[in-house]
RNA sequence: GUCCGGUUAGCUCAGCUGGUAGAGCGCUACAUUGACAUUGUAGAGGUCACAGGUUCAAGUCCUGUAUCGGACACCA
């Protein structure tokens, strides 16, 4: 690798003569990384690259989609926690990095979908068996593909620890977390309101939904001597109860359990008068009648007051026999039809054309979502949440910003249970028997229960999986092979967990409660979050906008360095960040720049004698170099990658490139000597260190230059397990 | 409704524990065929949303206002 087989007239590699141009080399590196073996720790130490005794730094990857390609903010997560991994293995720690691909649930499922509803057919006809199998071969043949991306990106994680989020090791410990739950009385199944979507015919969790404003009509009924409002006229079949506030004065006339006659939708009906606090008296006219089976305040007024619930609407979203001649019609095309019919009957009072309300959708498939009750696994979140809120009150979890500290204390104080059912094929099972009569239910790991032990029906298995996120959830523990693995008692608790602000509560919040739950120990000491990737012009990216920005078709055009760079300087912790492509080719730029200096470099500098004494200038522009070291040094233990990229990038581009090598050129030629060897030694110093420097953000260039380099400059075969420099 | 942010150069954004502002792109002038399919030098452009307050000193801390956004909750 070094000149001395090129001519003496340029005395420096070929590669040189010509622009850097990263597509030319960023496969090779990179299969020269993967070689070497040194993303794996272990072998780090093997081969003596690592002290066994050294500290260890570990981060679990957040998985991305095994069936997709990746995007903008794959390409950010991979490039800051890259540039970390990189910092951690050359500062001399056991860096440990482990890969994973996430069969993601629901999301996938929600794809294979709609590339069945385009070949003209449906989940709801297939065998759930024959659907997951579908799945699984279109998820597996998408696989090498994202992780092909992981490794363009320069993602240098360790391969030999791939795992998927199906495989044994993580069902396994999700199953083992079920039944230790339900040991502990902190799982329980249950008759609850449940947010049910009717396109996806699942239920999903409270942060499933989204909320979207909207302008509707809402209108006002006689009901009996009592005027009632509602946005939603046709759940109101089986309203029976009509519902003020015990200190409401305008009713203080009526008692509670007091019934009244009345003519309702289809016919005459007895109304129960109930006072409870839930009814506002600043709303409308402060009396409301109630539907429980669909709407969660309804359901528990009906639990607090013991009252009858029937469904009204079925899983499809039509009416039921409950609703008689409306029975079987799609809800939204009844509504005005039921209207109508109050308003022939005398008992439509007004409507209210601007009501402005907001209502909750899939997030998905944004189309409403229709509450309803359903037997479900829930898991009570308040123990867990306390211990989580604790841990970080002691400082064991801490975040990367205090904003993040306090969004995350603010969610875990008012947790809801969590419903970890779904009725989505594409999941891990969830290992349990259900009475089809009682909705009981029991955990049964090894298939054994046969009989409901409250009424002694015949059991079957819960066809429902569980929700992504409650295996997700406790990812740390599966990559890290818990309880008995190597990695679990030499790298859990991680290091960092670095993953996107929008899934704080989806994900870290989990895996925070659940790594607890398991081993009394936070699962990660910091949480590094990161915001989302936006267009120039800050809009969120979508495929309908156009607006996109693929990372690979970046890469090819201004380098992996040059998009690594871009996505890091100036995005500060936890903040959302604008990538622009202008932007991109400036620091693909300055990818060249790096390659010309060291073209100048090595053109000048030759033999370099290192045992040649600094001038007294050169040593103080020496110092700065090492006040240069320090301060990036300090931002990145810090985990301000965002103020250290920017940093080196100062200091390379606009003091080494334009004021010292500006300024050497008359001295490489002075006639003395000790001036002209001193300098050579000079840069020889400024370039080595600062390749190094650059290495964790620009890694790509960075080692296809130091392969180039004459041995006597080098330290280290590759530049990936060099030691930083102090 | 509750909570949390943003408001800094034409555009997109940085600015740590307070000491009269920075980057990328864009703009102007000049230089350069140079280590650099250019790059360098110099420059224009900001009353750091507004109003109070703390301080010797405030984009930087406190209070309030305006405005934009996010999260969570809500279909009476």
């Amino acid at each position: 690798m070094s000149d001395t087989n090129n001519s003496n007239e340029t005395n420096i590699p070929e590669i040189f003569l010509k622009p850097y141009e990263p597509t030319n080399h960023e496969n090779k590196i990179y299969q020269t990384w993967e070689n070497s073996g040194f993303f794996n720790p272990d072998v780090c130490v093997k081969k003596g690259i690592t002290e066994s005794q050294a500290e260890t730094f570990s981060i679990v990857m957040p998985p991305p989609n095994a069936n997709g390609s990746l995007h903008a903010g794959h390409a950010l997560f991979v490039t800051i926690q890259d540039t970390m991994m990189r910092f951690k293995r050359m500062q001399g720690k056991k860096a440990l990095w482990i890969p994973g691909a996430d069969h993601a649930g629901f999301e996938t499922q929600v794809v294979y979908e709609k590339k069945l509803q385009k070949e003209g057919k449906s989940r709801f006809q297939m065998e759930p068996k024959e659907l997951y199998d579908e799945i699984m071969q279109f998820t597996l043949e998408n696989k090498d593909f994202m992780l092909n991306q992981l490794r363009e990106l320069g993602a240098s994680c360790d391969w030999s620890r791939l795992l998927f989020t199906l495989d044994d090791r993580v069902i396994k410990v999700v199953y083992d977390t079920f039944k230790k739950l339900e040991d502990d009385k902190l799982l329980y199944r249950g008759s609850r309101i449940v947010n049910w979507c009717p396109k996806h015919q699942t239920s999903l969790s409270n942060l499933e939904v989204d909320y979207q404003d909207r302008k509707d009509k809402f209108y006002y009924f006689q009901y009996g001597p009592f005027v009632i409002g509602t946005a939603r006229p046709e759940t109101k079949f089986g309203d029976k109860y009509v519902v003020m506030h015990p200190d409401d004065k305008r009713y203080k006339e009526y008692e509670h359990g007091q019934k009244i006659e009345l003519e309702w939708i289809n016919g005459p009906i007895t109304a129960t008068v109930i006072k409870d606090e839930a009814g506002d008296p600043e709303m409308g006219s402060g009396v409301m009648t109630i539907t429980p089976w669909h709407s969660g305040i309804d359901f528990e007024i009906a639990k607090r007051h013991n009252l009858d619930y029937e469904q009204v609407i079925d899983w499809r979203g039509k009416l039921l026999p409950i609703a008689e001649e409306f029975t079987g019609m799609n809800i939204n095309d009844a509504r005005e039809k039921i209207v109508e019919k109050l308003d022939k009957k005398g008992l439509l009072v007004k409507i209210d054309d601007n009501y402005n309300h907001s209502v909750p959708c899939c997030y998905k498939c944004e189309k409403e979502i229709e509450p309803q009750i359903k037997a479900q696994w829930f898991v009570k979140m308040k123990p867990l949440a306390e211990k989580a809120v604790a841990a970080v009150d002691t400082k064991e979890l801490s975040f990367s910003t205090d904003r993040d500290e306090r969004v995350f204390r603010d969610w875990m104080s008012k947790i809801d249970d969590w419903n970890i059912s779904r009725q989505v094929v594409w999941g891990i099972p969830i290992p349990a028997k259900i009475c089809p009569a009682c909705d009981y239910g029991a955990v049964d790991l090894n298939n054994t229960i046969k009989t409901c032990e409250k009424c002694n029906s015949e059991m079957i298995s819960d066809p429902d999986t569980f929700d992504t996120w409650f295996s997700s959830g406790q990812w740390p523990l599966a990559t890290t092979d818990f309880p008995n693995g190597e990695d679990f008692k030499n790298y859990y608790p991680t290091s960092v967990m670095e993953t996107g602000k929008d899934i704080i509560f989806f994900w870290v919040a989990r895996m925070v409660m659940l790594g607890i739950y398991r081993t009394n120990k936070t699962p990660f000491k910091t949480v590094y979050l990161h915001g989302m990737v936006r267009d120039k012009h800050g809009k969120k990216m979508s495929k309908s906008k156009g607006n996109v920005i693929a990372p690979s078709e970046i890469q090819e055009k201004y380098g992996t360095d040059a998009l690594r760079m871009s996505l890091l300087v100036n995005n500060a912790p936890s903040t959302d960040m604008n990538l622009d492509p202008d932007k991109v080719n400036a620091y693909k730029k300055f990818a060249n720049k790096i390659w010309n200096i060291t073209r100048f470099s090595l053109d000048n500098i030759k033999k370099v004698n290192f045992g040649s004494e600094f001038t007294k200038e050169d040593s103080e522009i020496e110092k700065k170099l090492t006040e240069f070291i320090t301060e990036t040094t300090d931002y990145m233990e810090k985990n301000r990658y965002d103020l250290a990229s920017e940093k080196v990038y100062h200091f390379v581009w606009h003091y080494f490139a334009d004021e010292l090598i500006e300024a050497s050129k008359p001295l490489l030629t002075s006639n003395d000597e000790i001036i002209r060897n001193s300098r050579k030694r000079l840069l020889a110093t400024y370039l080595t260190t600062s390749l190094k420097i650059l290495h964790p953000f620009m890694p790509f260039v960075t080692e296809t230059i130091w392969q180039e380099l004459p041995k006597e400059l080098k330290d280290s075969e590759l530049l990936m397990v060099t030691k930083w420099p102090s």
